[in-house]
DNA sequence: ATCGCTTGAGATAACGTTATCCCGGAGCTT
DNA sequence: AAGCTCCGGGATAACGTTATCTCAAGCGAT
């Protein structure tokens, strides 16, 4: 299983004043032609840019940062690295236009791994922080933040401490999602999500309640949340039968494909909307109709914020809501009668 | 949708020599118990500790690396952070077990980005470079590698240098899917995959044309690799007929998907193993049979392979290749009486 | 012809760490 | 009791940049 092949060993690495030596210049002659500094003469230009050539010249950039006081990395501290992050992707693409490098660090789930991630990242001194809080208190970022360090929350809002947040609208995609299905014919219409002790599992949560209140359905036993497990989402799929509900809201992607999974070539035997879409949502049969999160205006969003706290560290903290989307696909749009 | 609250003006941050005048000590002995050198008395332990506290101290990894000599950082970059990426998840636990943090970028599947990306990582020192190779050559880094920087590729071998690498067994994983076809039935397999230009194309191609050639089956029309787009993948399943062809080997994810996609309704005409394992798969009906690569493996091993030749720079080349394993789920286990 | 002003370029001091060197005092031997 | 080692701890020089300051030369203006 292994190939084997030869390779020479390493050398020393120029700096700024080998090349100055080289090209005969002063040090900072170097340093004014590596920045672009149009006071440096033409011939002594060339002069420097051949050293620099000859020698494969690289600046250290942690140099630079140390003496300028700017890392040029922001970090990003994300739930998971391994499944899809449409976030993630936008954070890193309006970081680049910014010309800022991306430290990413997965928290797996895990508060102490979250704090951990961040501190070191402080201690990096990133130029600020993109965070996806997984605890309920984030009272360890207060001295960083008044030494000013910039930091916004996605997806959910940092508790104990004012930092700036860019959250989707939670409320109002539930409210789509529940009127898509009762514009279809929908009575009993019955909710699994995310435990209440997670920000977003307690808004969707509270915000389906509040559109079966308003909608005058039945409420008792159609309101789920809770921890995803297998066995909590097999409950609520055997009570769908004896609530006689026609249909399901998922509230999170995990849940989503829990029961997804569950129900099998049984899919087709209730009407259902998804919050959160995900790849693949459009393939399966029936097509999931989904409410969508703007990923990619999170993500610049979030930059946005960050480079706007940099500019000014005494601008007042904001939360911004994202709107979020319906994406009809076919699950939602299957009326009582036809149900199998 | 902007809601406004308050907040304090950032302070400046205290430095070492803050905290040894706090602490009524010398800078060098807050360095020591900062690094936890035993040689510090327990008295001046406890006293630069409370100093450090009381301030609010924050070392600066910037200075540390720059003055250590590593950057305690590792580089990858990846194709994209949008879709999931089991590997890049490998590599940032493997690396977070070596202590190394890690900076992403996506490449977006484009040449000068990928070199532009490599290239701002290797100024900020990084003490490694995970790289999964877009173009076909890499000379660019040849002077990096010189200078004595660690270099894997995965995924795909890197071209014109001389670097470690860790592949999937690609020949391998064609075999078994074949093997599985084969022995549920099917004479006439049909293979459509990724255009030849690109590393994984061509082996995977290859390795195709060698399985049909060594079953004595059709080869004419039967393969089909190309840059994926819709309009090909539907020239593909249009030709299956005129074939006969009663099974599909899809040689990537994106391919695979585009397939699936057209085939809506229609997935179980045809018996199919695709490259690639993805989330989901197994909730499609036909569940989906996949030749899966080992991404935690591939991860991990990269970073081995870095920190060894950290240590030992003059080690030999190699190119590790990991084996992938066939997931029976059923679309591959149809046989072609079964075929609707 | 001298003065002042612009322009190009070098010397030198940071940036915040760690490593090297050195020193003063305690504890030991003879 | 003098000389020795040992050990805790401080002064100071790096690490590789950029910023400030200085200065010499060139040049038009009075």
């Amino acid at each position: 299983m292994v190939e084997v092949s030869e390779q020479r060993g390493p050398r020393k690495r120029p700096t700024m004043l080998d090349v100055a030596a080289a090209a005969g210049v002063g040090l900072r002659t170097v340093s004014r032609v590596v920045n672009a500094d149009p006071t440096v003469g033409p011939h002594l230009v060339s002069r420097v840019r051949a050293a620099i050539a000859e020698l494969d010249y690289v600046p250290d950039e942690r140099a630079q940062q140390l003496r300028r006081g700017r890392s040029g990395t922001i970090g990003a501290a994300v739930r998971n690295l391994a499944d899809a992050h449409p976030v993630l992707d936008a954070v890193d693409h309006a970081a680049r236009e910014q010309q800022l490098a991306l430290l990413a660090v997965s928290t797996d789930d895990d508060e102490d791994r979250e704090r951990e991630a961040v501190l070191s990242m402080c201690r990096r001194r990133v130029d600020g922080l993109v965070i996806e809080p997984i605890g309920p208190r984030h009272d360890y970022l207060t001295a960083e933040i008044e030494a000013g360090m910039p930091v916004v929350a996605v997806d959910r809002p940092a508790g104990g401490v004012a930092v700036d947040a860019v959250i989707s609208d939670n409320a109002s995609g539930i409210g789509m999602a529940y009127r898509q299905l009762a514009t279809h014919g929908h009575r009993r219409i019955c909710y699994v999500g995310d435990d209440e002790r997670i920000f977003t599992g307690r808004e969707r949560a509270a915000a389906f309640r509040a559109c079966v209140a308003a909608g005058g359905g039945p409420l008792d036993g159609m309101v789920h949340p809770g921890p995803v497990s297998p066995a909590r989402v097999a409950a609520v799929l055997d009570g769908l039968d004896r609530t006689g509900a026609t249909a399901l809201i998922t509230g999170n992607a995990e849940t989503t494909i829990e029961v997804l999974r569950q129900l099998g070539a049984g899919a087709g035997r209730l009407a259902m909307v998804a919050f959160d879409d995900f790849p693949l949502a459009d393939i399966l049969r029936p097509a999931l109709t989904v409410v969508a999160q703007d990923s990619r205006r999170i993500g610049s969003i979030a930059i946005d914020l960050l480079v706007k706290r940099t500019a000014d560290p005494t601008r007042p903290v904001q939360t911004v809501t994202v709107p979020t989307g319906l994406i009809a696909r076919g699950s939602g749009e299957i009326a009582p009668a036809e149900l199998r």
